[in-house]
Formats: structure tokens, C-alpha cells, sequence
DNA sequence: TACTATTTTTAGACTTATCTAAATTTATTT
DNA sequence: AAATAAATTTAGATAAGTCTAAAAATAGTA
């Protein structure tokens, strides 16, 4: 069995290694997980033994395919957790990221299963992130940045790329909601912020959160 | 915050000292825990500094008050995954205890409070454990083990007092559940099993059996 | 190319929780 | 009461995971 860190670092350098499974550098992970260049450096030498990453020296860590499967299973789990507690247990959807970062690492698989078939096998957490099925497969999604979308265009809002309660708060705050419809109306080339119109109603979006809010068109 | 070693403790103390909040001896706290007398010594200096404990060198370990709320809380905590476990996820009643073992150490008092209102604040477990509140008050029970109960008499099944697979695994064969009306119509001297009619139905169990089934008359 | 800055690794230390073996205390027998 | 047995504590060691400070490697710049 993983220890909760090594599942940590294995999920870390998932979600920085991306769609392309570039490596990814030490430095990289510690700001990640708020921890030390060395420390990291440690533990990827442990992961390395045990086979779930790929490791040279000075040279960046990539996820192995045991390695790969380990991360999308957590994934699987924190996202499961994550529709749990706002579809049953009604939170809000700021509330849910800490919690299930306990949650990921309850090991049963029948627990994962069980809950997967209770929750009528969602696709989607209560951020818009696709939830692996039980064969770590995605669900095909095509979600571009909010900030890409050209002058006039409208979309729907399907995802947001960041889960910090500050960020999701002040979307609330915006009324910016999963399902929101957003029409570009104005593009500052100053900072790059823009004019919207959200179910209507005309804001004014910085780049910053038009960056981290995803769109389908 | 409390490390996971320090509330396995903390339960395991509550455990062994029932009712009365007897003293409890390094040695049984060692052998519930599965570890050895030298390991407990240490951890228990570690929860007296805490003030979770009261313990005198060579002279056993009670809980303090501090402490005795921590375990409940635990307490609560499992037996209310054990319900979520049966009656939302299906899983059967000697499937549970390990999972729940991992859940209990979840840290979110939003999250009980909130599993507690969607079980419908339920009672009692699937072994018939009392659950207690919030406030960690225990639901009054009077029960008794069958062994206790005297020749003709009946009772109904409330509670067992053991959760390991195989004793209830064994008690699922003799279809004894919750809520099964159980009569005594003998007593052995030899090796005090009885014979009882479950349901309606003849059988013969063991005392080992007999003192592990809770009765309400 | 040589100097400087940044990144990464190594060395050594610390904390938590555990263990074995030995010492000490308490309990039980003769 | 003395001897023996059992329970408990202490001493010292180990593994996991982290840290700081220093050394080594790589990248960037004059
Ligand atoms: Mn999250
Ligand atoms: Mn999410
Ligand atoms: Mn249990
Ligand atoms: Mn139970």
C-alpha cells in the first residue's frame, strides 16, 4: 500500500505533468505541495524505487504508467467525494475541495465503486473537472478559457480551473454558476480584462478569472 | 489537531474502560492495539502532556474529560459511516468496520453534522451500537446478553456486541439479524450453549455466541 | 568564455511512532 | 520473607517524512 505523501506527490506531479505528460521539475512540485526542494528531491528517489516515476538527476520526474494509474485513481476518488458532498450533503461548491482531500485517501475499492454507482455515475465534480471511470478513462470534454473567446462570441460555462473558496466565492459573488450563459462584449487590450454580459447582465472580468473560467461553445 | 496514532489510542482507552471509566493497563491497551507495552508507555506519556489522559507510572491510564469527548466523538463518527455504509451504499453489516476505521479520522465537523441530518440522525449502527449526538449523549438502552436470559424466556435482537466478519458472517448463516425474536427453550450445564428457537426455527449456539447477542425483553 | 544566479542534490538533524532488549517495579508463590 | 513471575518502564535503535545549510550542477549573462 502507498502512504497518503507518496499518494500526494503522485497526484501533484500529475496535475503539473498535464495532457502531455511533460516532466516536471522539483522545484515545480515543492511549490506545489508547500514544501522543500529537498524533501522532494527525497521522495522522488523513493517513488523512483518503487517504480511510479521516472527519474534522472537534474533532470525532471515524469509519472511511470504504474505511477500514472495511481494519481488518476485519486483523482477519481477526490472528484467522487467532491459530488457526494454537494449533491447529498449540500455544500457549496467552495467548501467541498479541503475535505476531499482527506476523503482521497480512504482506500476500499468497493467504497469507490459503490459510491460511484450511488451518485448515478456523475461526469463531472461540482467544478466542471471530468471524473475518470473505474478504468481511469475521461470523459471527452472540449472547454476552452473564457479569456479565448473573441469579441461577440457566447458560451456556457462548464468548468472552472482552479477550486480555491476565494476564487469560487467571488464567482458566486459575479453569479457565475456551472451552466451560466457569457457573451464577450469588450476586450481591454490594457490588461487584457473584458466586458461580459452573464445571463444578461453586463460585468466587468479581470484576466486573472477569465483565465481560470471554462467555456464550451 | 490530533494525530490518527493519538485518537486510535484515545478509542481504544474509551473501549477498554467502559461504563465505570475504569483504569485501563498499558498491557490491554497494547494488545487492543495490536502493539507492544513499550510503544503504549510512550504515547501515553505524549496524551498526558496533552491532558487527554490521567495516568500514574505502574498504575494504568483513565481518560480525562478532555479526552473522553475526542473518543465519543470517534465513536460518532464510525458508527455513523457504518450506517451511511449500509443504508445508502449497500453494503452488508460485517463489510463495514474497516472502512469505517479509515473515516473516523476525517476531519470536518461540517461533514458529520451534515452525514448525520442526511442518515436522518440515526440511533444506532448496523450492530446496534449507540450512535451518540452531538453533544456526545448516548441513547439510553437496556439490553442484556441472550446468555443472560433464563429458560422460556424471549427477547428481540438489538445489538451485538463484536464486529468482526467472521462472527457476523456466522450469525447471517444462522439467519440472526436485528429485529429476530429469539426464545430460550434450553440450557446446557456442560458447556452453557443453549438451544433457541430464532424466528420460529430450533438451533443450538454456542456460549461464545450467546454472550456476543444483544437482547431487549 | 568566465562570472553569476538559479536549481537541484547531499549531508546532517529533528519529530513521530514504532520496535527489541534490558532494567525496574509490582504481584504471586513457595 | 524470599524467590519467582509478570507487568511496566527505560534506553537505544529504526523508518518515514520533513527541515536547514552547504555543495554541486545547470542556466543565464556579461
Ligand atoms: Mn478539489
Ligand atoms: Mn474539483
Ligand atoms: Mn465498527
Ligand atoms: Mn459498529
Amino acid at each position: 500500500m502507498n502512504t497518503l505523501a507518496e499518494e500526494n506527490y503522485l497526484k501533484a506531479i500529475f496535475k503539473l505533468s498535464g495532457k502531455q505528460k511533460a516532466s516536471v521539475s522539483t522545484n515545480a512540485i515543492a511549490v506545489e505541495l508547500e514544501t522543500k526542494a529537498s524533501s522532494v528531491t527525497d521522495m522522488i528517489k523513493k517513488l523512483t524505487e518503487k517504480g511510479f516515476v521516472n527519474y534522472q538527476k537534474y533532470n525532471g520526474t515524469s509519472l511511470t504508467k504504474k505511477g500514472h494509474e495511481i494519481a488518476v485513481h485519486i483523482v477519481r476518488k477526490h472528484r467522487l467525494w467532491e459530488v457526494f458532498l454537494v449533491k447529498k450533503l449540500n455544500f457549496q461548491w467552495d467548501e467541498v475541495h479541503d475535505v476531499a482531500e482527506q476523503l482521497e485517501h480512504i482506500k476500499s475499492s468497493k467504497l469507490v465503486e459503490h459510491l460511484d454507482t450511488f451518485l448515478g455515475f456523475p461526469q463531472y465534480d461540482p467544478h466542471g473537472d471530468p471524473i475518470p471511470n473505474k478504468n481511469g478513462e475521461f470523459p471527452k470534454s472540449f472547454s476552452a478559457p473564457l479569456i479565448d473567446l473573441t469579441i461577440g462570441n457566447k458560451g456556457k460555462v462548464v468548468g472552472v480551473s482552479q477550486d480555491n473558496p476565494s476564487f469560487l466565492k467571488y464567482l458566486d459573488k459575479l453569479e457565475i454558476q456551472l451552466g451560466s450563459k457569457i457573451q464577450v462584449i469588450e476586450k481591454v487590450d490594457f490588461d487584457q480584462s473584458i466586458e461580459v454580459k452573464i445571463n444578461g447582465k453586463a460585468t466587468h472580468i479581470s484576466s486573472e478569472v477569465a483565465k481560470n473560467i471554462l467555456i464550451k461553445q
